[in-house]
DNA sequence: ACCTGAACACCGTTCAAGT
DNA sequence: ACCTGAACACCGTTCAAGT
């Protein structure tokens, strides 16, 4: 019989699921249907159905940062560059649904609610770190980093028409703003 | 017996427990539970769980926005004044956990993503007029409301330590870099 | 007019039993 | 080592029966 599931192969299946749906979509017998077994089979390579999401939690906090910062290190140019790399790689990310459902999640669950506090904050130094670099008046790195970071979590929650500007027209004058243009 | 409840009573019901856990959070046996009746007199008040949460939504989207624009317009000074005001209320207010968790609930339900649009709208709207008002550039307002409104809306999610300067002082920081100061 | 109680399907969890 | 199947508690929904 070749229905063997991996452990990986469970977190896989419950990380479709969590940016699908959010932590309430994660169900351990749906899992099971969609990976063709029984559910009673989920116990094996889990606890339970906590321990499945603290993998999923898991495997975010261990590289969802590094991920974007190593990407834009590795791109060319100043720190202005790299703050229109940076903008450019949070607008466009596939994995805009998965940080939503987390911090979803992390309304309810001070577990997860410390392990988004970690990554926004490392978030936030790599941040000032390109801002102070590209000049930004000391007094306002602050206040910009925050309205940078707002607009680019914010953004996944907000959806508004411009009238003539494009969308991506805005994001691009709002960048300016923030970096004094 | 004095167990009779009113429809009202169910909806205050929900909308505590969706601000507090969110949609899942909504359980019908829990809620009959909390209200001390049985599950299923809740069929006679509601056609299903669905109902109940429409009627959730449909109170915030008839009022919330209205209920903070008129506030802000009852007080006293011009745009800028009022963009203060705004400011503060945002942020102060205790329905955030119910925003939060609408507009996780909206990424799961096509009605409800378009009553917040609807909302969002309103709200931007109301933001340029303002902006216009104060005298911001025009060619900068839509970036700068976007910007305002990420803030806002963004701030729940985020959580974040400034160093020396309190999350206060960078708020106002904030705007003041919005409004030209 | 409003509620109870029993029924059934769906899901989380356990566990003895299978391969 | 990994899975099945039956069991039980919890929740959404229906409905006949109660007051």
């Amino acid at each position: 019989m070749a229905k063997r599931r991996t452990q990986q192969e469970w977190i896989e299946a419950a990380i479709a699921a969590f940016s699908r749906e959010g932590v309430g979509g994660v169900k351990v017998e749906r899992l099971a249907r969609g990976l063709g077994v029984t559910k009673g089979s989920f116990y094996w390579h889990f606890t339970d159905r906590r321990a499945l999401l603290d993998a999923v939690l898991e495997a975010w906090a261990e590289q969802g940062t590094a991920a974007i910062i190593d990407a834009v290190e590795a791109s060319p140019g100043d720190a202005g560059d790299k703050l229109r790399t940076l903008w450019g790689l949070a607008n466009g990310a596939g994995e805009q649904a998965f940080e939503v459902a987390l911090r979803e999640w992390g309304r309810v669950d001070p577990e997860v609610r410390a392990a988004i506090r970690r990554v926004d904050q490392d978030r936030m130094a790599y941040l000032r770190k390109l801002m102070l670099e590209h000049g930004v008046a000391p007094d306002r790195v602050e206040a910009k980093c925050l309205l940078m970071y707002s607009l680019l979590i914010g953004d996944w929650f907000i959806d508004v028409k411009h009238g003539r500007k494009s969308r991506k027209r805005v994001l691009s004058d709002a960048l300016d703003v923030l970096l004094d243009r």
